[in-house]
DNA sequence: CTGAAAGCGCTTACAG
DNA sequence: CTGAAAGCGCTTACAG
């Protein structure tokens, strides 16, 4: 005849009004009015009684309607929202419309993740958290795990060392494919406008390129390898400084397809053309590839399977379900528009 | 000591497990279990419940969790999401962070919207619906009223009779200033590249554009008008149609980004510079006007925050508060970059 | 301001 | 396959 209460994923017993009160030495009535708001509280045992709920890691009954009926995931974007999140984000609602699932869009706000604000999530009913190209810390997985909440991340910034799922993409073989791409053309003074030095993507592509270089037995000179953090603003900055070389660079690989209209803007800026004068090769394949001038050749992520798969996946492993791998790389594939040619 | 059941927004009792049962002629126990599907059921008992449930409009209570704690808003795009749609839910998603409430994203997928698409999204919780771009149809409002749903839309392609939230910017004042800034630079053939001749935006930048060319006594000769999809498909056609009539324009104002960079695209395909040997002004300021080759000047439509006000108005709605004005329109804002200079 | 107790809406082990 | 009944977790009108 009992009801376990019990989280199907961790066994451990969620709390309950008695518990909390039994705790607290106040009555269930008692608690029942702090968790309402309601005013007939004493201030005094009011505070007490919350400090006892944080402390059992309360959560509010979930309902069959938000157990069944429409399983909701939380997707949380590191930065503001731009062409790049749009694309996975796509594909994750196109994954949640087939299996009658919700995504809840936030972009991070403080600094760091608290255990109340995964606490807030579970309470809300979320199944799982999908954080895209975030800094994982610490704080954050705690605060998920107390929370029992499931998290896939993709692209993340940092390879965490805990058992986390994560979806990405070869990145390596991305890097590889755009240089040798560039290397077949002729170009032998390439250079690479990259991501941030620690990145774990940044990293993949630029080994993949310089795997490519050395293949090919050209030199890289170290003036030609530059860092930045992913954005327009990086590209034109890196790239104007590539061009004031003296011995400058007739192609660029750049880490991504914002980096890449950066290069192609410090191009134009100066009079010179792409791809006659200078050959850049973006990576991403997002919208603004296709809609860029030139079109560009780009290392395209498939950004919607891998925000599908996510989805997928994050249901998958809130139900309980095991999944094969706890990191999925998707292919990448290059593809070839007009901001590259012969030297 | 009875809980009222009552719906507030209708006063009409919520129909319960008890009801349902004998309603139908079953025990509770029966029909709570054919809601958690469990198997041990007769099909026929089964299928015969479900109908009485269909019938009473059955719906799980509604914990304090979801009643209180964390209001939420469906936003809908009518197309692929994209760095339009990115600003735009940038700005309901950080107003809704400030509220406490929640943005569950969805992507118009069906012909049309119908009854039970709108129940859903009541039983799912939802207190509101925004609607982005999209056309309103009669289905889509008769769907939401009975499910007694909150209307917000943003830029609708048509203007619904009915009485309607909307939120808009004031598009005729921008057709205007971006002509102006043309005329003022000393452009005479100017062109116009719009949307659909349906669109209600579109509408009102053409009459800003004929607005200003008749102050400043330019003619408009026919081959200069163009409608289009709001693509850049579009841009790169039509502007491609433009650059090989005998007389072509000099400038040309696009009636959002995307055309304006296919605009650019086809002048560059054909050996032309921007803005040396035409000048182009787009519409809306989203990222890709910064991140443009040359950097594009556009008409800014402060679209982030048509997104926070399209949000605080849905939940000010959905609580039952009255807005001071049915359709809201922000101020638009010329921003010059450099693609557009003298003739 | 507090809590005993009634009650609500739902689930489930078990008897038939 | 069905339902009476125990029980769970929570809320609330009311007495003190």
């Amino acid at each position: 005849l009992k009801s376990t209460g019990t989280d199907t994923l961790t066994g451990r017993k969620r709390a309950t009004l008695a518990t909390v009160a039994a705790s607290a030495g106040v009555s269930v009535a008692t608690v029942s009015k702090v968790l309402n708001g309601h005013s007939d509280v004493a201030p005094s045992t009011r505070s007490m009684v919350e400090a006892v709920l944080q402390q059992h890691e309360y959560v509010a009954p979930v309902r069959r309607s938000e157990a069944t009926a429409r399983p909701t995931v939380e997707m949380e974007f590191d930065l503001a929202l731009n062409a790049y999140s749009a694309e996975i984000l796509q594909g994750a609602v196109d994954a949640a419309a087939e299996l009658g699932a919700s995504v809840v869009v936030s972009i991070k706000a403080g600094p760091d993740r608290t255990v109340s604000w995964a606490r807030d999530l579970a309470t809300a009913g979320r199944r799982a958290v999908i954080a895209v190209t975030g800094e994982l810390t610490t704080s954050h997985l705690t605060a998920l795990s107390r929370a029992r909440l499931t998290l896939v991340v993709i692209d993340p910034m940092n390879l965490p060392r805990a058992r986390v799922t994560s979806i990405g993409s070869t990145n390596f073989a991305g890097g590889l494919s755009a240089t040798q791409h560039l290397l077949s053309l002729g170009h032998r003074r390439i250079a690479y406008v990259g991501g941030p030095a620690g990145a774990a993507s940044n990293q993949a592509r630029l080994h993949g390129f310089r795997a490519a270089m050395e293949a090919g037995h050209a030199t890289i000179p170290p003036e030609y390898l530059h860092t930045g953090r992913f954005r327009y603003q990086d590209g034109f900055a890196r790239g104007a400084a590539l061009l004031e070389l003296p011995q400058p660079p007739t192609a660029v690989f750049a880490a991504n397809d914002y980096t890449a209209l950066g290069i192609i803007e410090a191009a134009r800026a100066r009079g010179l053309r792409v791809p006659e004068d200078l050959s850049i090769v973006g990576f991403d394949d997002t919208q603004i590839a296709r809609i860029a001038s030139p079109p560009l050749t780009t290392v395209r992520q498939p950004l919607r399977e891998m925000g599908a798969v996510a989805l997928r996946t994050a249901l998958r492993l809130a139900a309980g379900e095991k999944v094969d791998s706890h990191h999925v790389e998707l292919a990448t594939e290059l593809i070839v528009r007009q901001s590259t040619t012969t030297p």
